[in-house]
DNA sequence: AAATAGAACTAAAAGGTTTTCGGAAACGTA
DNA sequence: TACGTTTCCGAAAACCTTTTAGTTCTATTT
């Protein structure tokens, strides 16, 4: 067990080990000029024999930047704060940033309160992560240091948010779907107060649009659940039983499609296609067929959210809306109905 | 958009407003005695006007603490960090603690590389967050802060860990499926070399002996995964047909043994009761019938563990493996064969 | 040998807060 | 008035590092 509460080394320690100034330390340390290579050579040593770690404390308390940034998120769970977490990490990384993480479980109250502990620990910036993409209230008025949203954007136009291009994803869907030689396509998503269920259905319209082709029947709102998607196939295959695809708004909802349609005796992906959404591993390498899904790059979101957030750190900043491509994933659910 | 560069402000910029000395804001602000009333009074509204924050920086250097701990975890998904962190974030959250989050991906170089950083910037203490509850290597040697290891204990026994008890979980799965009448139970779980898949199986047959009953068949070992369920169902149905419950070794293995049992026409729970592991809500409130999964506590065993890395922080060192209990959350798919 | 240029090094300040200790004011008592 | 006691306030030190400006050393040139 550790817990030895000697007090922590210093560079003077160094310095008086190596027989020299705190100055000249520092500047071994930090590889600046004007330090005789032996010298340099007696202060590194001095500070591995001491395992010296500078105090980043007190440099941060110098250069009035902590080189940390807030992740503010509310969707406990993690589904879209972790990879986004992840890409931030990765994008700061190298850099020696540190990330300081924060959970608001969608309380106005503890947000505030995580806000105001951030601030006071001066971090640099703040990364937004939203539990959809629904807009949220902004909190960047009067803050003192930039603000990117991440996933859910902000209601306030001057600020930079990063969301995924729910419209576009349907479309990437839909145009595979036709391209596979599907026409009789049918769309089964989320409740209509998402705005993300919103955006995949009128992505589906201009998908289809494109082809000069009709939607197989209305799109069916519901919930994200994979007890929806067995209900919608119920319906569906009882009202339309020339069905030939199903692009699901979540890969739950795909997965309880598929499940459903198998039992009703419908073979997949022969007489039906069928294509989820979120890319969500654990949902889509597990169905019968293995599933052909949406991937709304949320890593890569975070990726880029981060970026920018060093940007406007540098007083770079781009506001407004960005929209960020999703990519298809093609597995089995989608083979052509082919002569096999 | 933020962004305006303005000096920050400090308390000697509320003290001039106040007319008083550094000294006084700070003891005003600080709730210290001796100050006026009247005093206190000018100098929290000077603080309010300019809404002055403390730097913590400034504060921390001072004190030697950061009242920040850091958060090491392995597995990217979050599958089983993301519980824990909840939890510690939760134990902390009051006290004003920080939470720095390190992803070290599994690679031991990035580990040690966060490990630096969060030393250098005077964590107080640090959670280590294992991938599965197989014993890591220690990172405590020579640390000179406390470290509790969280889900994957520690290889050294003067370490604190906190690992939930899989050996006990499984005993309350067959209690609970022998107390419903069931009496030739299976069991299907992951691979061989993780610690977890051990424990439970070992905690299966403990069950069972308590009971003086034999296990049906052996303990099957192969994957986490549905698809390994659904495998193991095929063989298991085939084996044994008189087989009237089977606990698997998680909520995935539970999900793809119930479709394929359902698909050979077994009435569920009516013919078979089936127990998960991990309480997956994802899963275990999707399937038909829901399904009854042992539920590791994992934000409690963060809540304990960020507990006692602040015991540690203060000087308290509890050494040694803590297991955890976990809890039986029942649901359909154990509900007694009955009249029905 | 002296002068000079350049390299190598150091003293000191700065950053914002808390805390300690000494001093001043206010008040009561003799 | 003189003195003691509280009560309140402020000056200054401490925390640890980086950077600036200055000082000392070394080597080269005259």
């Amino acid at each position: 067990m550790a817990g030895r509460r000697s007090r922590a080394v210093t560079i003077s320690d160094v310095a008086s080990l190596a027989g020299v100034s705190i100055a000249t330390v520092s500047k071994a340390l930090n590889g600046k000029d004007n330090v005789r290579a032996d010298t340099r050579q007696r202060v590194l040593e001095a500070a591995e024999q001491l395992s010296f770690r500078p105090n980043a404390l007190a440099k941060n308390l110098l250069t009035g930047q902590s080189r940390t940034v807030g992740l503010l998120t509310s969707d406990s769970a993690g589904r879209f704060g972790i990879p986004v977490l992840l890409g931030a990490e990765n994008a700061f990384g190298a850099g020696e940033m540190a990330v300081m993480l924060c959970d608001a479980r969608g309380d106005v109250i503890r947000e505030q309160h995580h806000v105001r502990m951030l601030l006071s620990r001066r971090v640099d910036g703040l990364i937004v992560v939203g539990e959809s993409t629904n807009p949220r209230p902004s909190i960047s008025r009067d803050l003192p240091v930039p603000v990117v949203y991440a996933y859910g954007p902000s209601d306030d136009a001057d600020d930079v948010s990063f969301v995924p291009d729910d419209v576009g994803g349907a479309m990437l869907a839909v145009r595979h779907l036709l391209a596979t030689g599907r026409r009789r396509i049918a769309h089964v998503t989320g409740p209509t107060d998402y705005k993300a269920a919103i955006d995949r259905a009128e992505g589906v319209r201009r998908g289809l649009a494109e082809a000069g082709l009709e939607q197989a029947g209305e799109t069916l709102f519901g919930a994200w659940s994979q007890r929806w998607g067995r209900q919608a196939a119920e319906m569906l295959l009882m009202a339309q039983p020339d069905l030939d695809a199903v692009f699901c708004g979540s890969d739950q909802i795909a997965a309880g499609f598929m499940e459903t349609a198998r039992e009703r005796g419908r073979r997949l992906p022969a007489d039906i296609a069928v294509i989820g959404y979120d890319n969500w591993e654990v949902l889509s390498a597990e169905t019968r067929p293995l599933l052909t899904s949406v991937d709304p790059n949320l890593e890569r979101l975070g990726h880029t959210a981060a970026q920018h957030l060093f940007a406007a750190i540098d007083g770079k900043v781009a506001p407004g809306i960005h929209t960020m491509p999703c990519r298809l994933v093609i597995r089995d659910s989608t083979a052509p109905p082919g002569p096999s």
